[in-house]
DNA sequence: TAAGATAGTGCAATCGCTTGCACATAGAAT
DNA sequence: ATTCTATGTGCAAGCGATTGCACTATCTTA
């Protein structure tokens, strides 16, 4: 800001102490009187002390933020997430950055540079459906950036990651399906990329094997821009409805939201009568219609668990070689 | 970061040059020679230099990023806010700092006041609905910070503004439910401290009169916590029943969302009989059950114009003393 | 009583970058 | 030949905070 705030200083002028002093006795070392550090709190908190954070950036090279990349703010699960991270965040002192990425490799790649060059701590990241390449994560990563993953994670990158259990979402949601009698059922799903839409595909997989239903990959349909443009939905469901499918398994939110309004838009005739479950955390599923069964992530619960073990990598005294990757259940919820 | 890159005084050192005239030959000035300028532009492109903005907001006193305060990020019409933000203050070489008030005063105050000790040079806000006490702003404002209210604006604030054209968004739908033969017509509404509530209830009336309907007040109904809790909504939904209302025109996104679920919730026999009509810019109306009209406000250009608005005033040479308040028209998307 | 220990404070460098001013060189003008 | 004007660079201060080291009292201890 352009403008004057009292420095450290203003207050050890006005005190007659060196600014070394007035430094310690705010930050509560030991080589100070108790006495000159009464005095100091004292005068601080009088003229409304801030410390510049900036300077000390500059000083100690950390800034006790953190930068967070998701693809979409507007995506529910996302905004959870976030939720999640700020709850524990701003518990420990940290403050939070976010910067999204709308699937676009090319964003996403600008967005972490940007944060890296701020001095961020640590970041958290949920890769972009476009991202294949994350060899400028590992440079800063090798550079001592601490990285977490959470929901979308790379296999090869040997870090802390958090992700829900998306192939028992995904198993759980299609035997529902299964169990209420569907037989034909497709998958719509997100670039082949994402760590995701590999799980998820094996859990749906995994569900006809054990209905004894034969797997048919033209059932499966691939969006690349993660449902970014209706244009890629409507054509896959015009591509899926000639199959005659009685049930639809799809998996993301984005996806879920876009196929039924595709469905609506372009077949409103069938759209209520092929059962859907996908995966999705918007708060306003039950005004859905056509209604449908969603997989719910525990996505506040993710942003926090990654929050936490994103600070532990920050704040370790020695560098970290033992990584987790943490998977949380999520939650079938029902159609009513 | 805690780790090494290459700095000014690097390319310095590896030309023979000093650092000063390394930072004015990238920084384009026209002192240095044509020469000097090329080959320390070569230099810094080969070792990949990225200038230190801590350092340089340190010294400049300005950061190049302005804040943006919302109620919350899960909300669709704050979300195209921000991505109306994004889209001119990136072009413009601007970063932004995303925070949350999820409608709470103090946790807005506690965010400004970081974003300004970490020199943000402008500020984007849309107030909480908790918020009544603005002289934290009017302070900052003072001392220097230029801002920029949207949506939810003080009245008695000397700078610039961007609103929707709430009086009319309301007239309209408030007329529409008229129009298709309501009579008894309840508004659900946010904390009156709020501009927007004013307005939308301004407009609400309005069409009453010009339909000869009587203002009943028992049919208003406030949400202080806009919406944010459930019991609120429930309590207030359970008062408007009873008077039997055949309409009801809700003011905020949240609300609205938050009433049909109410209503589906406590009262799922008369939630297909009360016509609706409410304020979101939720995507996914179309799927909503039973379905509405919805006034549509242009968050995504009030996001720009508000962004181009700041950034004048941050460049300003001179101090800024003309104010506009630029109002920008709703779209009413009527009930299929 | 002299020397060492201890406590409390200040000096000054540093983080990376910007910029006013001084300086050096060379050609132009007198 | 001397002075002046460009033109291009470098010196050094400063942004606000932190911190190693040095310094001065005061108090112990032999």
């Amino acid at each position: 800001m352009r403008f004057e705030t009292s420095t450290i200083k203003d207050i050890a002028k006005a005190l007659g102490l060196s600014t070394s002093t007035v430094s310690r006795a705010l930050r509560d070392r030991y080589e100070i009187s108790e006495e000159t550090k009464k005095l100091v709190l004292a005068y601080a908190e009088k003229v409304n002390y801030r410390a510049n954070p900036i300077a000390r950036s500059l000083k100690e090279r950390r800034s006790y933020s953190i930068g967070i990349i998701v693809s979409e703010i507007a995506n529910n699960f996302f905004s959870q997430v976030i939720n999640g991270i700020e709850s524990i965040a701003y518990d420990k002192d940290y403050h939070v950055i976010i910067s999204q990425s709308h699937e676009s490799y090319k964003q996403e790649k600008l967005n972490v540079e940007h944060l890296a060059s701020r001095s961020i701590d640590g970041l958290l990241i949920a890769l972009s459906s476009e991202t294949q390449d994350i060899d400028y994560l590992r440079h800063l990563y090798a550079k001592g950036l601490p990285i977490v993953f959470f929901d979308r994670v790379p296999q090869d990158f040997e870090t802390h990651k958090v992700i829900a259990n998306n192939f028992k979402g995904a198993f759980d949601a299609t035997e529902h399906l299964i169990l209420s009698g569907k037989r034909t059922i497709a998958h719509l799903t997100n670039s082949e990329n994402l760590s995701i839409t590999k799980e998820r595909l094996a859990g749906y997989k995994a569900a006809l094997v054990k209905y004894h239903i034969g797997f048919r990959p033209e059932l499966v349909k691939y969006c690349q821009h993660g449902g970014m443009h209706s244009a890629e939905l409507e054509e896959a469901v015009k591509e899926l409805l000639p199959l005659k499918p009685d049930g639809i398994f799809i998996s993301s939110d984005r996806l879920t939201t876009g196929c039924i309004m595709a469905l609506k838009k372009t077949n409103p005739e069938v759209a209520h009568k092929i059962a859907i479950a996908g995966f999705t955390n918007s708060n306003l599923v039950e005004l859905f219609s056509p209604s449908l069964t969603s997989v719910k992530q525990p996505a506040f619960e993710m942003g926090q668990v990654a929050t936490e073990l994103l600070i532990s990598m920050i704040e370790a005294k020695r560098p970290v070689t033992e990584f987790e990757t943490k998977v949380l259940d999520t939650e079938l919820v029902k159609k009513r």
